[in-house]
RNA sequence: GGAGACGUCGCAUAGUCCGGUCGAGUGCGCCUCACUGCUAAUGAGGUAAGGGGUCAAACCCUUCGGAGGUUCAAAUCCUCUCGUCUCCGCCA
């Protein structure tokens, strides 16, 4: 939820951001005249209900015919204030669902334009020649199964396309990268956290995946509950209706599983594990001081990168243009990393900032040196596993089918160096 | 799944039976001031959030887990709902 406040001071920031996005200019104007008729209607019962409250108070002390002359007054007076206060619950509901519908106000230093119109800011690593190696570049489903690692076959008998078992040394793949990357994490200052999967509507809303986002969702009809995506969704509700004391940032990070339905990318990534309905993943989260979000968006793209690095995958970073943020997303800097087989650059982690976007919505504030103050929030991957598996395999494959384990994840796979064909 | 108790302004509680003087008392915590050489102790005052309003104030409104209802008037009465705790059943 954007802040009416600044809206009203600035509607032409409100305004072209609108259009920065392709979302609807005019519903700014319609924001605008909904508010004001908001605040008529407010001023309008305010004032009936403190007449009423007034001679209410006069009504317990006053006594005979002076108690039923008030009583009298008040019977009708009661009857304007209902009708007052439905009049602004309308208007109320009204103005809601007008902002509700307004995307966060983008950030100026993001690049204009749709999906294609990101920006690459810096290429990182060096991609192999498997030519100049001599051999042909198997793809990650081929390896999976020459390791017995991945059984997309079952996984498809069991649940369904895009779904996947991890087995063996793919199981034990995940393991390690949970560890290393929840272990890298609490050393950079982040709580780690194992957040529920399942929550209530109010969660889902407020973080803004039940919007333009809401087909991707997986809904529990008979509890009226949602199947997480990211733990994006339990970690900022976590804090949802208070008022955080205390030092600034926090930072946790969780290890959770991720549902999405895919709705709208029929055929699209098909083969392998890269886009699944479900995944495991270790996502980062900042509660932050308003003017130190920017920095700290910095600082998570560092720890997404850092983790790439000692991965040893190549990877570049794009500056996501505003056509394709998320709602909540003020501005979004992906990773993607080298896909050999697909010889293209492939998203494994995404950062954005929210700024008070969503911690608007979730009433979180925090306690400053002069009182209650907004907060903004950000996100970001450290690993999504089975991206990130995808990405393994596929860069540090072997001429035989073999997969060379990068010395980072080595402690955590009992020293192995390889994964050895089955 | 069954039975019961409870949910109040950071925390702990009073208020609910018998509706108005309760947006709400007390203790702790926190802030300011006074006093003591410092700390502690003591005394005085202040201390929920959101919204409207104002140059700034004053002032006004909303919120007592949530949603409805009764009433001129609801923390207080009624209904539903969510959550917590205790006991029982079941179960990993």
């Amino acid at each position: 939820m954007i802040d009416l406040a600044a809206l009203r001071q600035d509607p032409e920031a409100v305004k072209q951001s609108q259009a920065a996005r392709g979302e609807s200019v005019e519903l700014v104007d319609q924001v605008i005249a909904a508010d004001v008729a908001r605040r008529t209607a407010l001023g309008e019962f305010e004032s009936l209900r403190a007449n009423q409250k007034a001679i209410g108070a006069q009504v317990a002390k006053a006594q005979g015919d002076e108690k039923q002359e008030l009583l009298s007054q008040t019977k009708t007076l009661s009857d304007q204030v209902k009708a007052a206060e439905n009049q602004l619950r309308e208007m109320d509901a009204n103005l809601d669902a007008l902002v509700l519908g307004l995307s966060n106000v983008v950030d100026p230093a993001a690049p204009v334009g749709g999906e294609d119109d990101f920006v690459v800011i810096k290429e990182v690593g060096t991609k192999r020649d498997f030519a100049a190696e001599g051999f042909a570049v198997r793809d990650h489903v081929e390896i999976g199964e020459l390791l017995g690692a991945i059984d997309i076959e079952r996984g498809a008998k069991v649940s369904g396309s895009r779904f996947y078992y991890l087995t063996g040394p793919g199981a034990m793949l995940e393991l390690a990268l949970v560890q290393l990357a929840m272990n890298t994490a609490q050393k950079n200052g982040f709580t780690p956290m194992i957040p529920p999967a399942l929550v209530k509507p109010a969660a889902m809303e407020g973080t803004g995946f039940l919007g333009q986002a809401a087909e991707n969702v997986y809904r529990l009809e008979a509890d009226d509950m949602y199947l997480v995506g990211t733990a994006e969704v339990p970690l900022a509700a976590y804090h949802m209706d208070e008022i955080l004391e205390g030092a600034l940032p926090r930072r946790y990070a969780a290890f959770s599983p991720c549902f999405r339905r895919e709705a709208g990318s029929h055929g699209k990534d098909t083969r392998g594990i890269f886009r699944v309905h479900w995944f495991d993943k270790v996502e980062m989260f900042s509660f932050c001081p308003v003017d130190e979000a920017v920095a700290e968006h910095e600082r998570l793209l560092g720890f997404e990168e850092e983790f790439l690095q000692a991965l040893e995958i190549p990877y570049r970073v794009i500056d996501v243009a505003t056509g394709d943020l998320g709602s909540s997303a003020a501005r979004k800097f992906d990773c993607e990393a080298w896909v050999p087989s697909q010889e293209r650059y492939r998203e494994v982690t995404s950062t954005s900032n929210c700024t008070t976007f969503q911690s608007r919505r979730l009433k979180i504030r925090s306690r400053g040196a002069d009182g209650v103050e907004p907060i903004a929030t950000l996100n970001g991957t450290l690993c999504a596993i089975t991206r990130t598996i995808v990405a393994i395999f596929e860069n540090h494959q072997q001429a035989d089918g073999s997969v060379r384990i990068p010395k980072a994840l080595q402690p955590y796979l009992g020293g192995a160096s390889h994964f050895k064909l089955k």
